[in-house]
Parts: C-alpha cells; sequence; structure tokens
DNA sequence: GTCGGTACGATACGGTACGTAGCGTATCAG
DNA sequence: CTGATACGCTACGTACCGTATCGTACCGAC
C-alpha cells in the first residue's frame, strides 16, 4: 500500500528533499516532451517505455522509476499540455458558462489532441489505474465545477426545479465525447455547432416565463 | 486489397465451395463461444490469441487461420450474441422509438455486455481496423436507422423543423455511452434514467402546438 | 574531505505474446 | 486416386515487458 518507491510525483518536488542525487527536472521535462510528441504522431498506439526512452537520449530505468507504464507518463504530459485550455469557463449564467466550457472542449478535440485524448481514455478501459487516474485529474475535477454551476442556475431560476445535475451534464458533454469516442468523427465538431447543441439542451431545460 | 487469404468471414458460406477439406463450423462456434466467455470474464484486458486456443482445445494457427487478431473473434462474437437484444425498435412515433432503443442500450450495457462493448470500442482506438468494423457492423447501422426515425419525426410534425438529426441522436446516445466511457459509471443507468432523459431531450425538439 | 544515500546510464536477464513456417494427418471435390 | 484445403503440433525470430546489477555522478551531513 505505503511503498515508498511509489512514483507518485516525477520529482521529489513537495517532499522534504530526500537525502541522495535529486531527480534531474531537466531530464523529467524532456522525457514528457519526448512521450508527448510521440504519442500525438501516429504509430502512437504501440507506444512503449522503450521508445521513449531511446527518443528521450534517456535510459528505461529511469522512466521506471518515476512512472509505472508509458501511459501513466502520457497522462501527465497530456495534462500538462491541456489544462491550461479549459480554465476560467464558469463566467455568468449557466449556459455562458458551458457554451465557453463545450467550446473550450472543442479546441480540446483538436487533431492533434483529441485522438490522444481518445486513446488516453481507451487505454483507461484496459488499464484500471489508468482510468482512475483520469477520472481524478481530467474528468471529475470538470464534472465537480460543472455540478456547482448547475445547481447556481437552478437556485438562480435560470434552470427549471427538479434538474437532475448529472443527467444535465451528460447531455451537454455526451454528445461532444460521444462523436470523440463512438461515431469517430471529432472533426465535424465546430463552435456553430456547439451554439446548436446549447439551444436544443437549454430548451429542455430553461424555465419558462410564466403563461400569463 | 483483394487478398485471397483475408479471413474475412469465419466460414467459408456464401462463397461457392471452395476445395478442399471444408471449414469445422464447429470448430468456428467453440472459439466464438470461448472468445465470448473468456472476454467477459476478469483479467480480460490481457486476452490473447494463445488463451483462447487453449481454452477452446484449438490450434493458435486455426485461430489465425480465420481471424487477423483476438479482437476481431472477440467482435464477432459480441455482436452474435447482441444484435438481438436492439431488434423491432422503430415503432410508433420517434419518441416511442427512443424510448425503446435507448431502454434496449440499457439491457446491452449490463454488467457482462458493457464493459465488454467499452473495452471492443477502447481497443478500436488502438487498431484502426477494429474501429472500422466496429463503425460498420455497430455504430452505424443503429444511426442510419435512427436517422430515419428523426427525418419521419419531423415530417409527421412531432419534431420541430431545421433539427438536425446527427445532433439529435448525438443528443440522445452520447449521454448514455458517456457513461460507459467517460464517467464510467455504467452501473447508474436506468430504465429511470431514460425516462428523464427522454423527456429532457424531448421537451427542446418537440413541436408544441401554437399558441392561440 | 569523507561518507552514506540516491539518481543516472548501461547492460543483461527471464518471461510472455506476437505472427509465421513446416510437417503430418484428416477431409472434402472431381 | 489426385489435388486442395483444414487442422493439430511444434518450433522459431522478434518485440517489449519489468527487474537486477554495476559503475559513476551528484547531493547533504559531519
Amino acid at each position: 500500500m505505503d511503498d515508498p518507491e511509489t512514483p507518485a510525483s516525477p520529482d521529489g518536488a513537495g517532499a522534504a528533499r530526500s537525502a541522495g542525487r535529486p531527480r534531474s527536472s531537466l531530464v523529467t521535462e524532456t522525457i514528457l516532451r519526448t512521450a508527448l510528441a510521440l504519442a500525438q504522431s501516429d504509430g502512437c498506439e504501440d507506444l512503449t517505455v522503450e521508445k521513449v526512452a531511446e527518443q528521450a537520449g534517456v535510459a528505461k530505468t529511469t522512466l521506471y522509476r518515476r512512472w509505472p507504464n508509458v501511459w501513466a507518463i502520457v497522462l501527465d504530459a497530456f495534462l500538462a499540455d491541456v489544462l491550461a485550455v479549459n480554465e476560467a469557463w464558469m463566467t455568468g449564467t449557466a449556459r455562458e458558462s458551458f457554451t465557453t466550457a463545450l467550446k473550450n472542449h472543442v479546441r480540446i478535440f483538436d487533431e492533434r489532441r483529441g485522438p490522444l485524448l481518445a486513446r488516453i481514455i481507451a487505454r483507461g478501459h484496459l488499464d484500471e489505474n489508468l482510468m482512475e487516474a483520469v477520472q481524478a485529474r481530467w474528468i471529475q475535477p470538470i464534472r465537480k465545477a460543472a455540478r456547482s454551476v448547475v445547481r447556481q442556475g437552478i437556485a438562480s431560476g435560470e434552470l427549471i426545479d427538479g434538474l437532475d445535475p448529472d443527467l444535465f451534464l451528460d447531455m451537454l458533454f455526451g454528445p461532444l465525447y460521444h462523436r470523440l469516442l463512438v461515431t469517430n468523427n471529432r472533426e465535424t465538431l465546430t463552435s456553430a455547432h456547439i451554439d446548436a447543441l446549447i439551444d436544443s439542451v437549454f430548451r429542455g431545460v430553461e424555465r419558462r416565463p410564466a403563461p400569463p
């Protein structure tokens, strides 16, 4: 359980500086940069620890000291690259906030990052630990913030009472991930598409003025 | 392209009986049954051709004669098991049809088949050929039928004009696959959940009686 | 400066699954 | 019977896994 060798964080940063030679942050960054580049290039399905090590000019053992496998590396690299894209979307009404959030996701689902995120989630379904990390560091943080936006929208009267926040979020994000993961036509996602989606979804859950 | 060795169909059925010893349909069925059982049990992530061969009591080469890899086998086995579940759902109005279709999907996403479908789609994102097969034999056939239901609903006045069928289908199926693949909480899908989803979605796209 | 402790590079290892090939036997059509 | 194919069996080279070991490099403590 609490194995002292668990490579939870690639750098020793955060913990009290342990004795001995510290890990080189230069090496860490090189590995992350290389892993991201390889994961986004083609032939990425059979990405391997040894390829990353060779391409980064680093010993394979050095990778295993920091991460348990390649996809843990790729997840770190992906999140570092993408988290900034989805900042500060909770602005104004629920409708405005989710319009921003979904358009951020369209940018995240571009031809470089979209297929990579799809492969990361796909790998998650074959690797329990990776799935947990994806949930904890990508999916659930967004959902948690989004739920509070929904509750606020209900409280303010923008959204109807009795709306199930989780169902509502599925109706917003589901159609996006559906194209990324299921129908596999991510490239059809556009800003105009988001506007139409928001219109249709909100038409079903927005409070309507009481008939006179 | 037209490689005569392409193992498109496990049995020689359909083509004119080629000379030589015919493939044993008993062997084919045994392989499919074994593959489905192994793929639905745990430890299925590292399912392998050799395990299926051993468990089925069949030579590894026999599998490679019929399929290019394990997941092609699993897809065949899965579809044979599941296609019957989603028959005859196009009945009556669009609302009725999609209520049936989505509830069928809840049954398909049960604890046996749901995780397997998730893994098949996940593998598809790591294997182009598998993804094409999944699209051609599972996703797109349903979508094609569903689009015609939407168009009929628009024509009959049940659904508003200008509704984008693809967007609408994403709003219906997206939330389901979202729980299966993204939030990874397939077990929360229930019949009541579908009713609420249908209500919310249709509330946004159903034609409303013109105000007097 | 010395010394324990850790990181790093390099190399080697056993293990597993891949996909293919060769062989002998079994089963079909003509 | 002959030709053709399926099937089981065995063996092979390749790739990557994850681990271990060794010598060197860099750190803090004394």
